[in-house]
Formats: C-alpha cells, sequence, structure tokens
DNA sequence: AGTGCGGCCTGTCCGC
DNA sequence: TGCGGACAGGCCGCAC
C-alpha cells in the first residue's frame, strides 16, 4: 500500500538510474493490471529517452520526447532498479530495460497498479486533469479545503481522501492527520470550521513532509528501488493502534468502518 | 452534483 | 493441518 511518501521515496531511489538514459527494450510478462498495459505503444519506445522521472499523486512520470510512461503502485505494487539478467520472479510483470544495463522492475502481486502511456501531442490524460493539489504545494492550505467543503455533507475523512481536493492523502495518513489535528472522522466536512481546517492542512503537511524527508516508510514490505534495507516505518499514532491506549489522553482508541474502510480515532480527543 | 458502493486482486491471518 | 472467509486498500465507474 504505497502511500505518497513510499511514491516519492521510490521516485528518488530510481531516478538515478534512468534520468538521461535510453530505453532498449520493454518487456511486459503480464498485461492485465488496473488497466491493460499499452504493450504496443512501449513497443515502440525503443532508443527513446528518459528526460526526467516526475511525480503527480502517486503517479510516477516517465517523461520522454515522445510522451510519458505513467506508473501506479496500486496497493502492493514496487519498483526496483535491477541488473537485466536477474531471473523474474512471479509478480514481476513489467520490465523497462535501459541502456547501460539497468533494468526498472515493476512487481505487483494484487495488480492494482498500472501501466500507462500518453503521447506528447495527447491532452492531459483525464487521470491527472481531474488531480486537486498536492499536499506540499502552498497552493493546497486550510482555506482551500474549508472553501471546498461548504454544503458537504460527507464524512471530513472521506473528503480528505478525495483526489480531487488534495491528492496523496491514503487510509493511513488521513487517520493520522485527523488525530493531530482533533478532529473526528465521521464529522462532516461542511461541518468543520476554518480554524480546524487550517490545523488539518498543517497536519497533513507536517506528517507526508517528514516521512518523505526521512525517506522513511509506514509499510511493513515495502521495498527501496535497490532493494537495500534501512528503511523504518514511521511511528503512528493511531493507525493499526485500536485497542490500544490514545498517546495523547490513554483512552481506548476505537475502531469504525467509513466509507469501506477501517479507521482508527481516539473518541476523547477527536471531536 | 454529491454521495456511496461494488469491483478489481492476492497474501496474510483468523477460526473451525 | 487444511481450508474457507474476512480483510487490506487506491481508485474508477456506476447508480441513486
Amino acid at each position: 500500500m504505497p502511500e505518497l511518501p513510499e511514491v516519492e521515496t521510490t521516485r528518488r531511489g530510481i531516478a538515478p538510474h534512468i534520468e538521461g538514459r535510453a530505453i532498449r527494450g520493454v518487456t511486459v510478462r503480464e498485461p492485465r493490471l488496473r488497466w491493460p498495459v499499452p504493450v504496443a505503444a512501449l513497443d515502440v519506445l525503443k532508443d527513446t529517452t528518459v528526460t526526467a522521472v516526475d511525480r503527480r499523486a502517486k503517479y510516477l512520470l516517465l517523461r520522454t520526447a515522445r510522451g510519458t510512461i505513467m506508473l501506479h503502485l496500486g496497493m502492493s505494487g514496487s519498483l526496483r532498479v535491477v541488473s537485466p539478467d536477474t531471473p523474474a520472479a512471479v509478480h514481476d510483470h513489467v520490465d523497462i530495460l535501459f541502456e547501460g544495463d539497468a533494468c526498472l522492475r515493476l512487481r505487483d502481486p494484487r495488480r492494482f497498479g498500472s501501466v500507462l502511456w500518453f503521447d506528447a501531442e495527447a491532452p492531459l490524460p483525464a487521470v491527472l486533469a481531474r488531480l486537486g493539489p498536492e499536499p506540499l504545494d502552498p497552493a493546497f492550505d486550510g482555506d482551500h479545503l474549508y472553501g471546498r467543503s461548504r454544503g458537504r455533507r460527507r464524512s471530513v475523512k472521506d473528503f480528505i481522501m478525495d483526489g480531487r481536493i488534495v491528492v496523496g492523502v491514503g487510509n493511513i495518513y488521513a487517520a493520522e492527520a485527523l488525530f493531530d489535528a482533533g478532529i473526528h472522522p465521521a464529522r462532516a466536512a461542511g461541518r468543520v470550521g476554518r480554524a480546524r481546517y487550517r490545523a488539518l492542512a498543517q497536519a497533513i503537511k507536517r506528517i507526508l513532509g517528514e516521512a518523505i524527508e526521512r525517506g522513511g516508510t509506514t509499510l511493513r514490505d515495502f521495498t527501496s528501488a535497490t532493494g537495500a534495507p534501512g528503511y523504518f516505518r514511521i511511528s503512528l499514532a493511531v493507525y493499526g493502534r485500536a485497542g490500544a491506549p490514545c498517546r495523547r489522553c490513554g483512552h481506548t482508541l476505537r475502531t469504525r468502518r467509513l466509507g469501506q474502510r477501517a479507521t482508527v480515532y481516539c473518541p476523547h480527543c477527536q471531536t
């Protein structure tokens, strides 16, 4: 379940290995990902140079003069740079082979991830066009949340997990940020005041920012681009701690389902 | 328009 | 021990 910090950590890990290098070929062992892998489009990328590795929301964007390869890690995806003669393991679905013998390998057991392509001539694809601001961008702040939430009756947790409002806030960080800001996750988005939204936006920025800075991860099974160890888990205040005492007040943390997902919160600190 | 839910997947864990 | 079922979760697309 790569969240935004994992995706950014992955971006930083793979970029030095592939930026400025030409693609030698693409191997697709399993095209049935979240969307079908556009094998034909990828096939003609031989000798095309990846000029930059960008990120938008949880999408990794491999820029070339012809267009962009868009990678999403879904829930279980990981990217590693391996030697081209490394045998492919089960769930190693796609390889992008580069000059200089770097092989970018996508593994994704659950296949919720995706490999997409959009042509340089084509308009911005819908999946990117509808996305809200990046959480660490100055354009995202408490006033943005406040303005977009007026009249909304859905839960504030669902609201901040909506990619049209702000991107990159998954289930784990939503729970953590709401705890930090003292907001009950089931509260209607339209009934959260401006000051509390400012606290919430700051919490989102701080928590995501710290996780990115430390190159850390919330994942049990996250592997870095080189497979190197050394990644540690970010300490989480509420996620995964249902039934345990709140670190702030000692009350027992509760769990409840909200929009199909488990949410942990402190019934005393979050109102 | 806003909201909520089903579906896509497989590995892991739980109870019987 | 083996097995079925619940659960995990990002994000699209559909129905109300």
